[in-house]
DNA sequence: CCAAAAGTGTTATTGCTACACCCATGA
DNA sequence: TCATGGGTGTAGCAATAACACTTTTGG
């Protein structure tokens, strides 16, 4: 997957299994233990840091393709992941530069190539459990790291202004979606999930008034059991309400006047 | 424009200006007179109705791009013009059949050509006042219809789907921002905003309630001028507030927990 | 003065916020 | 029995929905 004459082959011929001028960015969100980190790697050349990023393969359904890439960098399958724009103004995307820049840093003098060309970015939220993780960077990366999201560093082309829309956009889906489906177990405390929320949302909620609009907006349901948690009272466990929140999803948010 | 050569040109060389894979398919809502239509054309052969399109240019920005083909088909500038979706999932859009069927009501035997290619589509919702549009139709159209939006004819593609979203997402908008901006007169009357919400959202609405509503938000304001309309009461003009609808562009809708 | 259109008021209900308070548990 | 974390109640306020009511206007 490494090699220098994959790696040649891929920038001469790549376009002949993938759509040119296209790329899926998905911005991944990770969560574990109350912290909220985006995972960035880092180009060749520890020049600078950025989203990963895939190509569509010639045949491949759009979404089918988000889904590969997600689980070729992360490992994960079956998370939330949802296409949120497709950038093409910034004036980096309009350039070569950015892609002459990375040969330069591959040291290959390679003069034409599609990924020179100018490239439109899909680009798709997703969030998971970091610890779950095992990243896999890709040709043009060979690091990473799970950066938290108050502490984003200038990334390349237009990408901070893709994460911000992406962090935005995730934290008004909190509100239409079981989002935490994956990040929590099956049957979970108001705690966790309260925990969760709070921290994707970036400030504190009130722990009753929480539980009592989630349960009455259908989201969630509390079971009969509890969790014995040690020196503390036990607490209920909840479960996601499948069956409301896909209902909820065709529909979207219906608000009237 | 429409001349036999040019349109062989850009059948094979179309690609040398324009995007491959990539097409502009807004979905145009058109309101006048308490009824809501959409922009269909039709497409050369008589044999099914489809939405406008355009192609993008290699160097100009996605957002001018829709523009322009938006100004391209209806004439129209400075209107509700917002992206939504990048469709890429459908059969349709995975076949080379589509535009080959067209290259037979063409009349061409061109065999190979750009628009075979796959293409995915990055959609948008746009929203005029349709007695103020004067409609071109491009290579592959040669008639239009404004098409009342409960009465939509199964469409080329996946466009229903398309459609079906639009519309979605354009009652959504609804909420946040003034979009009647380009449909009423600068200064307007409860009862022509109220007739537009209602329209859109093809549900009754209550005047009171509706018009506590939308100065409550902000999004309008009551001027102290009236309007004389004949035999009745003299209704308020009314404004929208540019500035507080700005502001909640930036924030989003921020709901609360 | 009447019909039609525009605008106003009032109430019941719901939902939201912000607290204060009580319970369970194991050290 | 105490510290800690978990769960509950409620009062006050704001938003909403439904509907009845009043005002304006030209004919």
């Amino acid at each position: 997957m490494n090699s220098r004459e994959e790696l040649d082959d891929f920038v001469k011929n790549g376009h002949q299994q993938y759509l040119p001028h296209l790329s899926i960015d998905p911005v991944i969100f990770g969560y574990h233990d109350q912290q909220l980190k985006i995972l960035l790697l880092e180009w060749i050349g520890h020049n600078g840091w950025g989203l990963p990023g895939g190509f569509i393969q010639r045949r491949e359904p759009l979404s089918q393709a988000a889904n590969r890439i997600l689980k070729e960098r992360t490992g994960l399958d079956d998370v939330f992941l949802q296409q949120f724009h497709t950038f093409g103004d910034s004036p980096y995307r309009l350039e070569d530069q950015s892609a002459r820049e990375l040969s330069e840093k591959l040291g290959h003098q390679i003069q034409d190539s599609w990924l020179f060309e100018r490239t439109l970015s899909i680009s798709y939220v997703a969030l998971v459990d970091y610890s779950k993780v095992i990243v896999t960077t890709d040709f043009f990366t060979e690091g990473y790291q799970w950066c938290d999201i108050r502490e984003i560093p200038p990334l390349l082309f237009d990408q901070n202004e893709v994460v911000e829309k992406a962090l935005a956009t995730l934290r008004r889906q909190l509100f239409h979606e079981p989002i935490g489906y994956n990040l929590l177990a099956e049957k979970f405390t108001l705690p966790e999930i309260h925990a969760l929320y709070e921290t994707i949302l970036g400030k504190k909620l009130d722990q009753w008034n929480f539980a009592k609009k989630l349960v009455n907006l259908g989201i969630i349901k509390r079971l009969a059991e509890k969790r014995s948690i040690g020196a503390h009272r036990s607490p209920f466990l909840y479960q996601f309400e499948k069956e409301t929140y896909e209902a909820a999803l065709e529909q979207g948010i219906v608000q009237t006047y």
